[in-house]
DNA sequence: CTGAAAGCGCTAACAA
DNA sequence: TTGTTAGCGCTTTCAG
């Protein structure tokens, strides 16, 4: 069946093509009769309008893009549920970008963004990301755009977050008041707001608990590959006095924690706690079972997804600009912050 | 900064909008000084070629689509990363669409794809699909698509699977071997292919085995929520003689085995030993850790793409249609079918 | 090497 | 209610 337009079909049914656009797309000015007939012969002939036809003359995508640091962390598959959920019901078209934490992707794929491919973008930084300059751009753009989850601070724009200070300070009385007295926070980069403000969180904890953040390290940057950030963690589990606490600022450092631990002969959480920023739904039968802070992760894309539907859909974009919604994560605890009597 | 086109990029420097659209593609026609020219100002302007008209005009789209069934699985997630790693290397977009493993979603979602938004297609089946007229429809466009991971049976195209027969068979043999008299399959749909093919090798090794499987259920179909799964799984376990073994056909089965297993006080391996279809990256610190058969997910991706750009590229589509890629799984042996003596 | 012009398939004024 | 027509922004012959 070989692919038909607007055209053809406007011949076989004997009728313009401008009568025929119309009835396709449901337009009250054409007779229920004529629209019968076309959506008929569309049908039989297997007509579908040519969506870039129709973009370029409308404007219009119909496709809004995400972009993501990563997609093995559980968060962001949940987050993607969310964002597709808003998408469909609007009949929106999906465009997933991978950054893998690296500004210059970033960069590249945000240029795209800005030739008018998509409607508006979603987007979580990279950990390497310290300027604004391509945000800027985007805005210059008239694109609209919010964070989610990784927002790019001291950017009036749109965010949906959650209480990160607030969370990292939790996680830090948490560990406290389960028995620590030497809680450590590991990081995955100095730059990232995100990661910084659960740090941040954490050290008013420590601070406010009389613990001297001077004497010691409490706040650990692990990089690289999965295998350096396991061999560092390694290396931190062997040190003479090492902590007794741990908070994984991400998913991902959580699990190799867990297997220096197990490489270490450590154990948690007698000779170690451990509480995870994660979405993990495998938390409540790990060994043991893992004390996260629990992100709405689907929630945070539905409701970023939803601002931005309301961005585009504005007639002044600005006026709903500069929103900022916290969705709360909870705490909740298992048996890695067990406290050992 | 308004958007600006290539028209007054051409009124800008002075040239032939023709000229300016070959020298922004770095045709060899143009001079390389002109080539400068228009570059230097494509930048100081900020131009870039509007996608749409492009693609409208030379019927390609640089985008492909990956339907998948769902996205919390973490096997897709995984597989999206290898699908993004040859997707960047050609410059293409990717939409993401989920099936919700609803098929008449599918069956829409692949309507918009025959409409020409996208050059390609690759999908992973929902457990609902049952009859191939829509991958027929995807056919006669002319759009080259490949299955990956769930294929629809006997349909004629490029697909690239893992050996789930023989994994199957070795789940059961596992099981066997480790001590089980009544392993049971864990299935969630009796029409995906997979799960039968799965099915099917378990079902084999029980009969060589002979163990009579008339009498007692050996495979069970769990399907609906998480919860309503969870409960059928718990109501299994509450059964007088109940399974001593169980497989996993999907990753999330395997989590709700462990949750029920929990609250039944049933404990893994010495009450039931459990081994799963899943690429959990948890399962080794899982309480027990978890025996997999772990698919290689990434590359099951990147295979699927680097065939479908082949299909892509090619000027005759036909010529490499329905090579099967067999990418195999691997048993990773793990405490949940310790051998208890 | 550069330019003029046709047209990809569709939508939206405007006319009838 | 239907039809005519002028583009949306780009690429690509074909002429110069």
């Amino acid at each position: 069946m070989k692919k038909i337009n607007i055209k053809e079909l406007a011949k076989l049914v004997n009728l313009s093509i401008s009568t025929v656009s119309k009835a396709i797309r449901d337009s009250h000015e054409i007779s229920e009769q004529t629209k019968n007939t076309v959506l008929e012969a569309a049908e039989k002939f297997g007509y579908a309008p040519n969506p870039y036809a129709s973009s370029l003359r409308k404007k219009k995508s119909k496709t809004i893009a995400v972009i993501l640091p990563e997609v093995a962390d559980n968060f962001f598959s949940l987050a993607i549920n969310g964002i597709h959920s808003v998408a469909e019901l609007k009949n929106y078209h999906v465009l997933i970008y991978l950054s893998h934490e690296k500004v210059e992707l970033e960069k590249n794929i945000i240029a795209h963004c800005c030739s008018g491919r998509v409607d508006g973008v979603l987007i979580s930084i990279s950990d390497e990301t310290a300027n604004a300059d391509h945000f800027h751009k985007l805005q210059n753009e008239n694109i609209p755009f919010v964070f989610f989850d990784r927002e790019f601070e001291n950017f009036n724009t749109t965010k949906v977050i959650t209480n990160d200070f607030e969370c990292g300070y939790l996680s830090a009385k948490h560990l406290l008041d389960r028995g620590c007295s030497h809680p450590v926070f590991l990081s995955i980069s100095p730059s990232l707001p995100i990661c910084n403000k659960r740090a941040e969180g954490f050290t008013a904890a420590i601070t406010e608990a009389g613990i001297d953040t001077g004497k010691q390290d409490t706040i650990i940057y692990c990089t690289g590959s999965q295998e350096e950030i396991f061999d560092q963690i390694k290396k931190l589990l062997h040190k003479k006095n090492h902590a007794d606490g741990m908070v994984a600022s991400v998913e991902r450092l959580a699990m190799q924690i867990y297997m220096a631990c197990v490489e270490s002969a450590i154990r948690i959480p007698e000779d170690l706690k451990v509480i995870a920023f994660s979405t993990l739904e495998t938390a409540p039968i790990l060994n043991p079972s893992l004390t996260t802070i629990t992100q709405p992760a689907f929630d945070i894309g539905k409701t970023a997804t939803e601002l931005l539907f309301t961005m585009i859909e504005a007639s002044n974009k600005t006026a709903v600009k500069n929103a900022t919604v916290v969705l709360p994560s909870r705490l909740i605890e298992r048996n890695s912050t067990l406290r050992i009597d």
